[in-house]
DNA sequence: CGGTGAATGTATTCAATGTATACATCGACT
DNA sequence: AGTCGATGTATACATTGAATACATTCACCG
């Protein structure tokens, strides 16, 4: 009784695989061939179900941003929006960075297929706007995305940051800083 | 009368060699072989110059991170040294986005051999610590890293939202409030 | 049922890359 | 003049992303 011919669920696999590799090794760059070999499938068998490299890329990139999303609605729900919604993101940098850092690089510069990427990046950033509006109450909708804007940022940039210890910039500290100013810029000053 | 067996100043050439690709193709990524190609050289003479591919990045941040703590140094000897560093990093931004792009993420994840690279990263740092000190006098040491963190953490996500013009999220509409967040910073809030 | 076409995986192949090793050439100092 | 270290070249190899042609399986329709 061997595997059978059809993996079945190859799709999935493939992007587990994927962040179970970027979780353990999250410095090494990912290759395709690779995953194939820790499912256990032929070297092309994620052709069928990627365009390529860069399609399995895209999924990360997306399966990413719907993990924030998801975070980012459960902090509105929360007494605290701003303040729940940076404590998650650091939880999510924490327990995968090397996701997270996939997501913040890959997702501007090289433009992924007008797909799902873009899409997951799109309800992120909307989610971002309520966060703002929540706590600051309706705004002009330029002046709501200005400061959806900033806070992302921050958190990218906190995110950068956070990696590299020396300095003293370690996550412990920078967390409640960046608490700060998300508050900061959340009500307009 | 060929070219001489000796190029004489390869290290510089490749260097100069991989920002000009960055600048001209700033999406693609650097290959070691294509850059001894455009001097004109064997592929494998960049190794007696450099410790492989990874010698070269870490050049190349290196050079990066000095060029930004100039511009810093400039922007401190300046009227407005908060609003000058934004500016010229914005600038900087602006015409070699994938240099930038570069030194904000390799820099940190992969960890570049305990060089030049790494140096150049704690001068440019310290530099912002300078602003810090100039615009808002003498602080605790760790209140004045803490505020260069957060100025640096805004002007790398800054950056990094900057080259996706989705959601309006433009260069020209990110710079001012930047700054602005920035000036917040700079003065304990 | 039974067969047929689409979906999914495999085999084979190729060009490009990073890098190691051994060799060639040059230039500076004795 | 001759030697040695620095710099560049030649050759070779493993790995990767990818294209192409073939095999297997499943779902559906008669």
């Amino acid at each position: 009784m061997t595997r059978p011919y059809h993996h079945g669920t190859l799709r999935l696999a493939l992007v587990a695989a994927a962040r179970a590799r970027l979780r353990r090794t999250p410095d090494a760059p990912l290759s395709l061939r690779e995953l194939a070999r820790d499912i256990g499938v032929s070297p092309n068998a994620p052709y069928r179900h990627f365009a390529g490299k860069d399609g399995v890329t895209a999924a990360l990139v997306a399966a990413g941003y719907e993990e924030l999303t998801k975070l980012a609605e459960l902090a509105i729900a929360s007494p605290h929006p701003a303040a729940g919604l940076v404590a998650s993101y650091a939880q999510f940098a924490a327990t995968e960075p090397a996701l997270l850092h996939l997501v913040n690089a890959e997702a501007f510069d090289r433009a992924l297929p007008e797909s799902e990427a873009m899409f997951a990046r799109d309800e992120w950033f909307a989610t971002l706007v309520g966060v703002i509006e929540v706590e600051a109450g309706k705004l002009p909708v330029e002046e709501a995305y200005a400061r959806a804007a900033a806070v992302w940022a921050v958190l990218i940039g906190a995110t950068q940051l956070r990696s590299h210890g020396a300095r003293g910039l370690l996550l412990e500290e920078l967390q409640p800083d960046a608490t700060r100013l998300v508050q900061l810029i959340v009500k307009g000053r």
